[in-house]
DNA sequence: AAAAAATTGGGGGTATCCCCCCATATACGA
DNA sequence: TCGTATATGGGGGGATACCCCCAATTTTTT
């Protein structure tokens, strides 16, 4: 018996949500919630399978709950339906814990399927979302290239010494490893520093991940 | 009328590709490299529409080039081409400039939709690709918060601080931003080291962005 | 071959960070 | 209600980062 708990502040579509799902016997719709709150409290007292999330809730946003979710009911899976296929709510709840992404069109097979495939511990997306996030990776890439069109090259020693520098190695240290001195470091730092027009190491760290710079390996 | 060059050691591979590019008259394959940095020369004294990349290249891998043609030669839009549908081979490239992604298995028709798709600025994935990507994001996310199974939870005052301090301000200024004391700052950074476990600033920031703890606004 | 960039290194100084100790008041949760 | 977490603030000090000046050698690029 698979417990779903359905959170949207649109009565209607809840109860449309919970008719479809009420046929079927092996799925039993423990609760409704209109806002956030509810839903935690609901979570803290009940077993929740699947969560069925409006992204566009009043108040405590899905995303947040999403994320309080995912955090302290590690039992319980997301499930995000939205009216929108909005790149920007698609990503931001997949980066907050979500299992899946369906539009609020979706027909009651695919809705099953959904629920079955998020249930298995699997991921889904209707097609339109797949397509939108796709196009959403390509469109953040070029984005994120225009706003600085070209960032300066970073020479090969300076590489090593930014990646280091983000394994939170301070100046000696990262000397030690490179067996150069103190003072070459601060060169590269200083360098780093101007290149990437950043004001200290907050700023070389951030940029250096929002651009990509340093590759990472697993440890 | 589009100029494609093809970049693969694979001569087989690459005698098929021209092959069935042959027939089409809008399309002209105007060289074929077998490594990197020759695919580099060819485009500083050629025009080049699209590179049709193996990301498996000797030498120079294909992220490389795919970097250096992206960033070098913008005219240039690359169309990544492999044997494998790895996830880890498709995000890289995806995240130095490719515009699509199509494997080695993929028929005539498609590979014709791949290079109008791609030609037109928009950008294209084979089905399986698409498929392993999205999974692909979901391990990632589950494989992160493996590794940090619950970092601390860190208070509202503290993710302003945090915020502040990814800006590139100095204790000093984000004490005047937010009308409190120097002292106060500090010992909100010291907290923040302690539960993210970081050494400095720089830990601060890259397990900030790690953990997406900070959302970014536009700016 | 000439110019530019990268790599190396130093002196000296200030700003900032990070650490230890401590305290008070408020708010939240068991 | 009683602890824990949060937010506030202070003294003092050592470590680190950042800044200015500079220069020699090597590598890369033009």
């Amino acid at each position: 018996m698979t417990n779903i708990l359905i959170a949207d502040d649109h009565a209607m579509f809840a109860d449309g949500i919970a008719s479809i799902l009420k046929n079927e016997d092996s799925i039993k719709v423990v609760g409704r919630c209109l806002d956030g709150p509810s839903v935690i409290d609901f979570l803290k007292s009940n077993t929740v399978d699947i969560l069925l999330l409006d992204v566009n809730l009043p108040g405590m946003s899905g995303i947040d709950v999403c994320k309080e979710v995912t955090a302290n009911f590690k039992s319980t899976k997301v499930l995000a339906i939205s009216m929108f296929n909005e790149e920007s709510f698609v990503t931001e709840i997949l980066n907050n814990g979500a299992m899946g992404y369906i539009l609020k069109n979706t027909g009651r097979e695919e809705l099953f399927l959904a629920i079955d495939t998020v249930l298995s511990g699997k991921s889904y997306f209707s097609d339109d979302v797949t397509q939108t996030i796709m196009k959403g990776l390509m469109k953040q890439r070029t984005a994120s290239k225009k706003s600085q069109p070209e960032l300066p090259k970073i020479s090969r020693r300076e590489t090593e010494v930014l990646g280091l520098i983000m394994k939170e190695f301070t100046t000696q240290e990262i000397a030690d490893q490179l067996f150069i001195s103190l003072k070459t470091v601060e060169s590269h730092r200083s360098n780093l520093l101007a290149k990437l027009n950043a004001r200290n190491t907050a700023g070389l760290v951030r940029i250096a991940m929002e651009n990509n710079l340093i590759p990472k390996e697993e440890g």
